[in-house]
DNA sequence: TCGATATTTCGAGAATAATCGAAATGATGA
DNA sequence: TCATCATTTCGATTATTCTCGAAATATCGA
């Protein structure tokens, strides 16, 4: 797994084709789910027999899909004896994130102004 | 086109069905480079032609890419005359953002700490 | 070692998406 | 009105992705 990575404060060409395997990853109705299941399940994770059970889609589907996810660094697969934990990669998310801002306002803030209120976490 | 819409602080099942389309339109390697040039180029934004030739593809399959970034709500079109001003709708955006952070930290700020720093828009 | 359980890999068919030339649409100016 | 330009729509081909059962792998407990 190459997974995301930054170069310096800019991007290079190298992680948009990165993005692109990520937001495919993220464009398709079970792994935008079980992404999201990740997410809220936090460190904790999930298995993925409970997983597949959860989406309704038979195992090896769902396999597939969360190899697609854990290829485009999005989850992280664990092996615990014989199920296999898989967790939200919170970095490999946080990359795809600041990718997609980048240059958003071209040093004008107020065109993104907006854009402040998301990342302020509100429980 | 329907767009994102968020109903109350919390969204729902449809918002859900938007993203995957909003972020599979993303997920291309050509409409995410138009997506970028689009966010950089601002309010001004670029005629639909000299879009196609930055990309090096034919404007029948430019005019594909960009028909599914408009359906998706990341783009937005007006005419001018004879050629086709193409945007992109920082809305939209925002919303697709704002979806993939939702009960990202599940109330505990500490596990998305470096979100913080994304949103910043630094000139 | 054997049988049971959890998950992945294989293989192949079905569904969806990408591509691009040709033809249609819409707007302009002579 | 007509020729021209910019863009979209159509149509058909090719490429990719999705799906799922069957078989393979890995781990455990008896």
């Amino acid at each position: 797994m190459l997974g995301p990575m930054l170069t310096g404060t800019h991007m290079t060409q190298g992680n948009q084709v990165w993005a692109v395997d990520a937001l495919q990853a993220l464009g398709h109705e079970t792994r935008l789910s079980v992404f999201r299941m990740l997410v809220q399940a936090g460190p904790e994770g999930r298995m993925a027999g409970e997983i597949a059970q959860a989406c309704g889609v038979p195992a090896s589907t769902m396999s597939h899909h969360l190899g697609n996810l854990e290829r485009a660094g999005l989850v992280a697969s664990q092996r615990e004896s014989r199920v296999i934990r898989y967790r939200a990669d919170y970095a490999g998310m946080r990359h795809l994130l600041a990718f997609l801002m980048e240059d958003c306002c071209q040093g004008d803030p107020l065109l993104c102004a907006d854009f402040a209120e998301i990342s302020a976490c509100k429980p």
